[in-house]
DNA sequence: ATTGGTTCCTGCTGGC
DNA sequence: TGCCAGCAGGAACCAA
C-alpha cells in the first residue's frame, strides 16, 4: 500500500513531467473519493502552473502558481499513471477508475487511478496549510532532521497501547503503515505487543534507526509493489523482495537460523485490525 | 484524553 | 472449473 517510500517514489515520478508545467485540461469524472471533490475543483486547476511538488507524510502536495495548494493521498489503491504524448497513437483507454485525469501544456496525461477510492483530493490556499486538518497534527518526518531516538522516546511517553499501533499513528512519526511498521520492528528487535511507553533510551534509539534505515532502504529500491501499487511511470519498485517479516508467515524468520518447522518462524498476529508480522525470537 | 473498534470501497485469493 | 466469502488497509469517526 502506498507508505511513505512509495509516495516519494511516486513524487520523484511526477517531479520531471509536471513541475513548470501547466495544467492545460483538468477531467474530474466523478464527485467523490473518500470524500466530495472541493467545489469547482477542475476550474480551479486548468490554466494554473505547477511550481514545486513535495512529498509530507503520505500527502503529496502540488503548489500552484497561484497560490493554492492540490493535496493528494493514495490511499490503498490510488495510482498516477503517466501517458506522455505520442504522435498519431491513439490514446489509451480511460480505466474505469480513472478519476482524474491532468493534461500538461506539453500533452502528458496524469491520470489519478483509485479502484478502492480511499484516496483524496483537496484544494486549498497555501497560506492555511499549516492548520490543513489533514496536516496539521502529523508528527515529525521520519527521514527529516525533526526525527531521533530522544525525540520518538518522548512521543510514546505515557502510551500504554502497544508500539505497533504507536508507529501507525501519524502523530508520533509521519508516513508509516502496516508494512514498514513490521519492518522497523523487525529490525529493532522490538516486540510488536511491547507497550509504547516502555520504548525509551536505547530502545527508542534503536527503533527510530530502524525506521530511517527501512525506509530509505525502500526509497532507493523505488517502493513496494504489491497488486494496488505502479509507481509513476508503471516501473515496479523491489523492495517487497527484500522485506523480512511482512507477508511471510511461517517462513524462516531471516535473523534467525533455526528451522522454521520447528521455532513457526515468521508469527502473524491481528493488532488494531490489521496482520502484524514479526519474529518472537528475536523481537522482544 | 486516550484507546479500540467500525466504516468506507473493490479486486484478488483461496477454499469448496 | 466456477463461485463467493473473506481479506487487504489509511484515517475519519464514534463510543467507551
Amino acid at each position: 500500500m502506498p507508505e511513505l517510500p512509495e509516495v516519494e517514489t511516486v513524487v520523484r515520478g511526477l517531479r520531471p513531467r509536471l513541475e513548470g508545467r501547466r495544467l492545460a485540461e483538468v477531467q474530474q469524472r466523478r464527485p467523490n473519493l473518500r470524500f466530495p471533490f472541493p467545489e469547482n475543483f477542475a476550474a480551479r486547476l486548468t490554466g494554473r502552473k505547477v511550481e514545486r511538488i513535495r512529498r509530507r507524510a503520505k500527502y503529496m502536495l502540488l503548489h500552484l502558481d497561484d497560490g493554492q495548494v492540490l493535496l493528494c493521498h493514495l490511499g490503498m489503491s490510488g495510482r498516477m499513471m503517466i501517458h506522455e504524448a505520442a504522435d498519431g497513437e491513439a490514446p489509451t483507454p480511460l480505466d474505469r477508475h480513472d478519476h482524474v485525469v491532468f493534461t500538461t501544456d506539453e500533452g502528458t496525461e496524469v491520470r489519478f487511478n483509485d479502484a478502492r477510492r480511499f484516496g483524496i483530493m483537496d484544494l486549498f490556499a497555501d497560506a492555511t496549510l499549516d492548520s490543513h486538518p489533514l496536516l496539521k497534527d502529523l508528527g515529525p518526518e521520519p527521514l527529516g532532521n525533526d526525527f531521533s531516538g530522544p525525540g520518538l522516546a518522548a512521543a510514546l511517553k505515557g502510551k500504554r497501547s502497544p508500539i505497533k499501533a504507536a508507529l501507525l499513528d501519524q502523530r508520533v512519526v509521519a508516513g508509516l503503515g502496516n508494512i514498514y511498521v513490521c519492518e522497523a520492528l523487525f529490525l529493532a528487535g522490538l516486540s510488536p505487543r511491547r507497550q509504547a511507553y516502555t520504548v525509551q533510551g536505547g530502545r527508542a534509539e534503536r527503533l527510530a534507526g530502524a525506521v530511517r534505515q527501512v525506509l530509505t532502504r525502500a526509497i532507493e529500491a523505488g517502493g513496494s509493489s504489491l497488486r494496488d501499487y505502479v509507481q509513476a511511470d508503471g516501473e515496479l519498485g523491489y523492495f517487497q523482495h527484500e522485506w523480512a517479516v511482512y507477508g511471510r508467515e511461517g517462513e524462516g524468520c531471516p535473523g534467525c537460523d533455526c528451522d522454521p518447522a520447528v521455532s513457526g518462524g515468521v508469527a502473524r498476529l491481528v493488532q488494531s485490525g490489521r496482520s502484524t508480522f514479526f519474529c518472537a525470537r528475536r523481537q522482544r
